[in-house]
DNA sequence: TGTCTTACTAGCCGTTTGGATAGGTGTCAA
DNA sequence: TTGACACCTATCCAAACGGCTAGTAAGACA
């Protein structure tokens, strides 16, 4: 396993002082190397860390005190320790500005990493390369940014007057991912020791929140948006 | 929008003969930049082309005739085309090895896209700097290259008897999706204008191919592949 | 203190599903 | 021609699911 963190390994330095000081976030070396090329070739700024886990960002962050955070909420196995993240950042570090770059573009994701303090919000598939160093200054200087895509699908999102931008919640996300396991009501009863009825009701719950009709359907969206 | 196929810019040259030539066929621009960067700099390489459709990387293949292209399966809707086009490279440029860098780790798809003559298959999320390189040269000597985790799980699904890594054919995908658009058997029988008991039976068969217990399962399954 | 809201729990009843089995067609290659 | 394969249809019955209604506990707020 490589370490957690590293520290910058100095590529191309260019303009001496005020350089925006960035840390990046992503399980994925090819990722980080590209964010970072992009970033130092381009936007003449500087990745000062990277990191692979949540807690190795927090690290990271404590140390370096970077101007901005560019994370991908993916780093472990489910988004809401990303989230988390988010709201600590925020609240520990106020000086250094979040900039989520996903993989997945989920309304409920967008609005819950925006709600725990996110100033940005970019899809990686979508993002064009001057775009990242334009996302970062901006988030830096204090706009929110919203990527091609993201903006319209929160709109629309609020624009109906509920459903699928509610929160879920954690027994919610439990009994779903159990329903994706292939696992019957009574088997999850079982094993979240509640009653087959209780299961039954949280599913539609789950299902009036993500407008599915059926539990595929919930377990579709649920995948797509990386929640399970 | 940037064009499809963008040639080579000529970022630092290193050894001037016999150096590796690659195309890289990803839509994400980081992770082309990303491997782009490590290739060139870690390993000597050089990244000739670049292309973001299946389109576009077959023209790219032909225009550069290059040693080794990698190519992330995701290039559109679905994977299906990405496997397809492994099959038309091997055709018609033998002399172009085909490395996969995917993003998802599924039985299925790593034994198709072998099967169709790609020479490698990395998991994007779990290659190390050193690997990608390491992971080209061998493809361009003819080894076949399997990630951390890619090996164990395909060695895993042909050690079981069957099930698991036999393919789906296009009538049970329709159907599976049709299944996570949460329609009943009655209506995706409608909309495919077939009998219910017939979307019942193509469910059977495709639970066993996935090993899924239930619908759910399948569309759980079948959505963290790519399938749909 | 009373009222609201939210998460969680539960039972009832009709519909949908899954599993097993047993067939039918058309196509393509050995 | 004979398989092999994809695709289609059907029936039966137990099990699972979805929709509805309703109660409890905890926290927020006036």
């Amino acid at each position: 396993m490589d370490s957690d963190v590293r520290a910058d390994v100095g590529l191309g330095r260019r303009s001496p002082t005020a350089r925006t000081r960035v840390v990046v976030a992503d399980r994925n070396v090819i990722t980080r190397v590209g964010i970072r090329s992009i970033l130092e070739r381009n936007a003449g700024m500087a990745v000062v860390a990277e990191a692979t886990s949540y807690e190795a960002a927090l690290d990271a962050v404590d140390e370096h005190g970077p101007d901005v955070l560019i994370i991908d909420l993916d780093l472990g196995d489910d988004t809401t320790r990303g989230l988390k993240l988010c709201e600590e950042i925020t609240d520990r570090f106020p000086a250094t500005k979040i900039l989520v770059l996903a993989n997945t573009l989920s309304e409920m994701i967008v609005i819950e990493a925006l709600r725990r303090g996110a100033n940005g919000y970019l899809c990686k598939d979508d993002v064009k390369a001057d775009e990242l160093g334009k996302g970062v200054r901006a988030v830096q200087e204090g706009d929110t940014v919203l990527g091609r895509g993201v903006g319209s699908l929160i709109a629309h999102g609020l624009g109906s007057t509920r459903g699928s931008a509610e929160r879920l919640t954690t027994r919610e996300i439990e009994v779903i991912k159990a329903v994706g396991q292939g696992l019957s009501n009574k088997q999850i009863a079982q094993e979240l020791f509640i009653s087959e009825s209780t299961v039954k009701f949280h599913l539609q719950n789950t299902s009036k929140k993500l407008n599915a009709k059926r539990r595929a359907e919930i377990v579709h969206k649920a995948t797509a948006a990386g929640l399970i």
